[in-house]
DNA sequence: CTCAATCCATACGCATGCGTATTGACAGCA
DNA sequence: TGCTGTCAATACGCATGCGTATGGATTGAG
């Protein structure tokens, strides 16, 4: 575990993968090209096609990092929460918080095109939905509703992501920012 | 306007547009070629620069003509409805069922990246959360309540079509479809 | 010190897709 | 009938970006 990366001349291939997720980030996985990351680097495709196979089997293999190193913090952690309720709140509030790591999210939402993304955020989507609709359903809420209501609050989720990092809608100042997060959790968390 | 352009020899600027429109629904602003849309057309590219001066002339021209002929019918045909909450559930439910017309709206979910579509888009958001807006405000919120509930609601939607229609979550079944919609409208339209 | 494995540079081939140049076909009109 | 304007076909140039081929440099093991 090499810290950020410091100037050896050598590179691995998670150097290269961890470079392609900060780019995706940037500027989408449209503008995922070989040179580009390269020149970034500091290296040639020369390198790139000793470590890779193709360009897919970069951002196959990034996304799958991407994946991996995702979400499973931020669940484990509100999944320590014992209230229902008070899970679900919170989980909002945090995710509110973490910008940052929703810019790779908001990217593949702009490449669903792309043959390797869209499995990739079924899988993603659909993990999250059902955890989602089982803290729903801890709060009361039958089956149906909760399914309905998990579904409800994703779409919010991904079309907030969509407005504000995809498009620049009328950015909101923080206060704004905080009231509307305010508003969501008093909209979608029941009582 | 001639329907659905019959095959006579010579075509039309606007024929190029309504091509262009129809396949960017189905594969997305990226697919957009020349020699892609003239084959369709069963003519050459020789053709498409006699009637525009570039691809992105085309562009630039048929998103101006979906913006001109989008939303106008449906916003014009709610705001007859008088009472307020009446309005905003019979908002959800019509659009609800036009799926049809939310394909390119969604093909351009995944072109945020494009110069020529982000401002669209932003202009296009801003007028349908203005709508929202104005409508929760007449329901008797609060200005600030009424500004939050819209970007709700709109971000609800914008997630929405992201997850069916570009992504392929797990279809819903006609009546789980109908019953999520009227959870969103419970959810979300006040009283 | 030598050798082999690892990592990288350089130079190329090739496909795609935009845009241009030139010529051709066909209409209506004088 | 000939002319002109409109629409289209063909052939080309050019840029980008992927992937390959081949050789050079560096490192560690023996």
């Amino acid at each position: 575990m090499t810290a950020t990366r410091p100037d050896r001349a050598r590179l691995t291939a998670a150097d290269w993968e961890h470079a392609a997720l900060e780019l995706i980030a940037e500027q989408g996985v449209g503008a995922l090209a070989v040179e580009t990351l390269a020149r970034r680097l500091g290296v040639t495709k020369g390198s790139f096609y000793w470590h890779f196979r193709s360009r897919e089997a970069l951002l196959s293999t990034a996304l799958e990092r991407w994946e991996d190193e995702g979400e499973r913090v931020l669940l484990a952690q509100v999944d320590t929460i014992p209230q229902p309720r008070e899970r679900l709140c919170e989980l909002f509030r945090r995710v509110a918080r973490e910008v940052q790591p929703h810019r790779i999210y908001a990217a593949l939402l702009k490449a669903l095109d792309h043959p390797l993304v869209i499995p990739l955020m079924q899988k993603v989507t659909q993990r999250r939905m059902d955890f989602l609709a089982h803290a729903y359903r801890q709060t009361g809420m039958d089956r149906a509703a909760a399914q309905h209501r998990a579904r409800l609050a994703y779409a919010a989720y991904v079309g907030f992501l969509q407005m504000n990092l995809n498009l620049s809608v009328p950015r909101l100042s923080h206060e704004e920012y905080e009231a509307y997060v305010e508003h969501v959790i008093a909209a979608l968390v029941p009582d």
